[in-house]
DNA sequence: TTGAAAGCGCTAACAG
DNA sequence: CTGTTAGCGCTTTCAA
């Protein structure tokens, strides 16, 4: 089967090509009578646009890339449609691709949209990456970190302030009357869990009275808040905490099902404020408290300030956005 | 800053353009001597290939995309992910796209990619989506349609026998000792849940003395359990179903969460079985028993038929793959 | 092993 | 409003 193009389409409709990719692309400037002829010839023939001449010729894609470590993380998602919605407006389109976290495939994916033509790209990783996204940025493709504040100045990036985070989160629970404070996170490498922490100390040295006890594990999973629960149910009541800030809802889920199942109540002995909103926080056994990122807004931003880049040429009005987490109080902390 | 091209690259290595496309598509053809200046060329001028050139001259791409309903339902990101490992060693990248389910999005993006002239699609979609597709093909796009079996022998499929899923469930519950089931799931018009239905009917039939209560509900999320749970609690304990099966795992929880909260012991007076296996089935206060489908094999099967399609040239030899589901046993029925 | 050159499908500038 | 045409960057004959 010969793939039909423009040129197929012009002698259907008894034009010329010219004629067609004006009806194409400036429907205004074709007559009545031979637009509705071209339609027609298009319908018949099934003609499908191809884009890599378009491209070519154009110089420029009309595409923008978003490359997450992992797609099945609700966050992603979020950002993807708010990304998705904007760039529509804008004339463009998003696709995605899943780095799974690892370095090589990020790589991988970098260097495919590059040759792509890409607009720009949406990276979101844990890895140091600023260096690479320097590089592809010299070679003409710009881009935007998402989920983490550049450590480099002229690398945009859109993030959250999770030490504010912390900080509601654990002034909430001192004002609440707690004073024995744990929190539950780790590793300390990982940027979000220092700096959660570290609002967390924020708070708890303000109060002046309150104490800070770091409880560090590797993981952040349901099962992490399991063992965390029955490490803490093990102690004499007395040298428990009375109230624990987790890294994540996860960890937070985790550690309710445990305390409650040994006989310890939440949030009356042991109230827990965790961080995500994630939607199984609403809705686990006891509604759980949590640090709300506006992930909806995130993927507006970063196309925003994508295209802020683009049309700037490299140099941003406001280069990193930094969005503030809100609390929701639910049944944990009250 | 001029994009740098093929042409650049020759000059600076002193090559002809010629042995510049020689050396990045098939370099044992190309002099040691030259393949080290034209290396060397390539990284002080920091040379990006240009797709959309070898796109137009080559008169095809080396891209699948895959079109889902949701980036974050966890299903999505599995299926992805063995898409791409599979892609990978064909020498394929996937691109990924989030249609939320909408017809218009699904519209757009099967257009996007057949103007981008994807090699093929895997397309999972609620929506009867065949026609669409039927017509692509013909325009010489293939696609595998995934998560559900097609309505037309001629449109390549991946799915999972939700029947037999529905009866592996029941046929435990009746096994362990339970008469009076309950299913709850719904709107019926979804494939899945009839499916899923239908195969507990049958295990109760073939059972002779067990009954089957349908509870029809219009969402299956965790609050749609909450409700559910509420209804039966709410009823004489003799007029209770002893064990429930219902059309997805959020569902469950939902329901487990609240039976126990009204003081039902589950499963020693209801016994539960979800579906799908979710990651948070087996972190549930009670670890819940699920149907599981394979999904990890998804993503390389639909992978492996779309090549097929393609390399037959439109007629696989087996255009239906379907996958038979295995049942998780876990405390909710124990 | 290397170079020269044609041409993939499309858009836009230009001429009419 | 419509037609003609150059050329985007690349790969691959074909000839040397």
């Amino acid at each position: 089967m010969p793939r039909v193009g423009i040129r197929e389409v012009a002698v259907r409709a008894g034009v010329s090509v010219g004629t067609v990719s004006h009806f194409l692309n400036h429907p205004d400037r074709v007559s009545a009578e031979k637009a509705e002829r071209i339609s027609a010839a298009i319908e018949q023939l099934g003609y499908v646009r191809n884009n890599a001449g378009r491209q070519l010729r154009l110089g420029h894609s009309t595409t923008i890339a978003y490359i997450a470590p992992d797609v099945s993380n609700p966050f992603f998602g979020t950002v993807a449609e708010g990304a998705e919605e904007r760039a529509a407006e804008a004339g463009l389109s998003v696709f995605l691709a899943n780095s799974r976290g690892e370095r090589e495939r990020e790589d991988s994916y970098l260097a495919l949209f590059q040759e792509h033509g890409v607009r720009g790209l949406l990276v979101a990783s844990a890895l140091p990456i600023e260096d690479r996204l320097e590089s592809i940025r010299r070679r003409g493709t710009p881009s935007v970190l998402v989920g983490r504040k550049a450590s480099v100045q002229r690398q945009p990036s859109i993030s959250i302030d999770d030490v504010l985070g912390g900080e509601l989160a654990t002034q909430h629970l001192i004002n609440i009357g707690r004073g024995r404070i744990a929190f539950v996170g780790g590793p300390i490498s990982v940027q979000q869990v220092a700096d959660r922490l570290q609002g967390a100390g924020q708070a708890v040295r303000r109060s002046g009275s309150a104490t800070l006890e770091v409880i560090d594990v590797e993981t952040r999973l349901i099962s992490t808040g399991h063992e965390v629960g029955a490490m803490i149910a093990a102690r004499p009541p007395a040298a428990r905490p009375d109230a624990v800030f987790t890294a994540n809802d996860l960890i937070a889920i985790g550690l309710a099902q445990t305390l409650i199942s040994s006989g310890i109540a939440v949030p009356d002995e042991i109230a827990i404020v965790g961080y995500d909103n994630i939607e199984y926080a609403a809705n686990a056994v006891v509604p759980l408290t949590s640090v709300r990122p506006p992930h909806e807004d995130f993927g507006r931003a970063a196309i925003d300030l994508l295209l802020d880049v683009i049309d700037s040429d490299g140099d941003p009005k406001e280069a990193h956005r930094i969005f503030a987490p809100e609390l929701v109080i639910r049944g944990s902390s009250r």
